[in-house]
DNA sequence: CATACTACCGTAAACGTTTACGGAAAATCG
DNA sequence: CGATTTTCCGTAAACGTTTACGGTAGTATG
């Protein structure tokens, strides 16, 4: 005999009354809630989560999916936590938890998130590392579950998403250099099949386009988001037939190996090639500062959980307004790179 | 009516027999089996955790508390997710899903921690940042939950243990700065009651008292465990009386401002300070290369997760001999930098 | 052929909650 | 003072599983 049946016998009444009263319940007499109160929190007694979701149907519980491994993203820990503190902070005036949901690098994460919709395990889920297909999206959405995500898709089944503006981005950043005089433009496009990638080599070349300049495929640079990935993108800068003289990145990771690496063979941001790219605690301390965008992750946090809210049945009316999908702008900084 | 009883009712078998044919019980046909599995898997039928878990007094589920927030304990960007895949691996073989539990840096940990384990939300947990002082570990050991910890603490209830080796790491590198004249040496300890900064310091005054050298306390830097706490020791170690030859951090993060901070007043790493700290994606393109302290992150994982089972009573016979305790070692990179 | 065993399966009770329902006492009203 | 309402609380039924138990065939054994 554990959990509320022993709380109640010790307080000599129903375990209906004290579910009651600890459920903030009207029909419950003010001095017994009182000590209903007291002792539980004197036993430390907490209702069981399976009983309670059981019976409700629904557990309480965010889930914020992610993949583990080195190079997931091109983000890493300091970005999913400053995030993470946002979306708690709003969470938790509804007495919501958030659980990371690790997805490991040797399992299929759509095999994974439909393993966990259908036990049950999260009354609502937060997307990240969207693909350009992803069929995570259309699960979610036959399954009824409500969700947001991190980042945009070609998949689109309604749900709210927000995104960083990396469309914005391109259209700064590339109609910045152009004005300064650059004619060869590169990018560095992360190896994966994310979406931020495609929507940023596109409206690149758009831009290119408008000043009827072009984007030669030998200038688009692909590597893995990390600062080993950034490090190889210098041999392939020097291997170029003609050399870009700026390059934009839309990752975090990748411009501390890509300084390192451009140094090695002779080039000096700033001076001899231009770079611009996304901040980060790493890259806030480059020797040539670096031109960047930044944002705030943690309002970003905020609004990602205020966007889920408003989807779930049991919350949209405290979230009458909230944007369904938000295109979040980021802030140029100037640096000695460009 | 859903779930296994919807399944029951569409192969026309008892809820029991789908029960344990799923669950892989020995007196089920295995012609009945094969049909129910086919079932399941074609309508995508997972067994709802709630009501699992709770009739089974076990979730499945392995937490890995952290604490969230854009200053999280000093680890390098990528230092969490490597762990985390090494722990996956390992769980997976037991059909055992790790979440990581985020405690939001305006929540206290204890308090968190005690939701968490008497709502019974995991069967075990791993913690990290350990305190020199930690009640969690009490919590835990009172619930009787299983756990481990990466990290020691004076506080102590008899738990399994994986620490890096940051005695190892002060010995091997006071030793090696002392050998090459080095008379002041300072060191970086990041804010916070972590253990880890308690072992290094300690250890290092040992080392220099067996040269006959002692530890001045103005070369004890303090700073918070990122970028920008690194940067600012540079104009502490300026403000010093007696600057410091050398500088040893226990801390990944740091480096990089330090780096910075210390060009900005004019000391080069290597030449006019010797500088050991330990590897990380970030640290890894530094200008004058980093001597540095590695180790496999994902290894460190897997015996997390090796030794985490080896005291949870329905595991623990399939490791019989993992180590309770175990300090990890760190292979000394030679760098530029001392 | 009677008996004992095996292989398989159905039944029903539990796990710890929440909540609809009903009822007793107290309070209010006419 | 009877009738009606209100306030509070106990009872019991669910929620979706797993599993101990028992039972019915079929098969082996003597």
């Amino acid at each position: 005999m554990k959990g509320i049946r022993q709380l109640a016998n010790y307080l000599d009444i129903s375990i209906g009354t004290v579910s009651r009263a600890l459920n903030g319940k009207a029909d419950v007499n003010e001095e017994t809630r009182r000590r209903v109160l007291e002792a539980a929190t004197r036993l430390g007694y907490v209702a069981n989560q399976s009983g309670r979701s059981l019976r409700k149907g629904s557990t309480g519980v965010i889930g914020f999916m992610m993949q583990t491994g080195p190079e997931i993203t091109g983000q890493g820990d300091t970005f999913f936590m400053s995030v993470f503190d946002g979306v708690q902070t709003v969470l938790a005036r509804h007495k919501l938890d958030l659980v990371a949901l690790l997805c490991s690098s040797d399992q299929d994460p759509d095999a994974y998130l439909q393993r966990v919709v259908a036990r049950g395990f999260a009354d609502a889920v937060i997307l990240s590392a969207t693909r350009l297909h992803d069929a995570r999206f259309e699960l979610l959405a036959r399954h009824n579950i409500p969700f947001i995500t991190l980042g945009r898709s070609q998949t689109d089944v309604g749900q709210p998403w927000i995104d960083l503006d990396f469309e914005g981005m391109a259209e700064v950043a590339i109609e910045r250099l152009v004005k300064s005089g650059h004619q060869h433009i590169g990018l560095i496009w992360p190896n994966g099949d994310l979406n931020l990638g495609h929507l940023f080599v596109h409206r690149s070349q758009e831009v290119l386009a408008r000043h009827n300049l072009s984007l030669s495929p030998e200038h688009i640079f692909r590597a893995t988001p990390s600062e080993t990935g950034g490090y190889g993108v210098a041999r392939q800068i020097m291997d170029c037939e003609t050399r870009p003289t700026a390059v934009v990145l839309v990752n975090e990771t990748l411009v501390t190996g890509l300084y390192r690496g451009l140094e090695e063979v002779g080039l000096m941001p700033g001076k001899d090639i231009a770079i611009i790219g996304r901040q980060s605690p790493q890259a806030q301390f480059l020797k040539p500062s670096l031109t960047c965008f930044s944002l705030s992750l943690r309002d970003l946090g905020i609004s990602l959980a205020e966007g889920l809210l408003s989807v779930m049945p049991e919350y949209k009316l405290h979230y009458p307004d909230a944007v369904k999908r938000l295109v979040w702008p980021m802030d140029l900084i100037e640096g000695e790179s460009s």
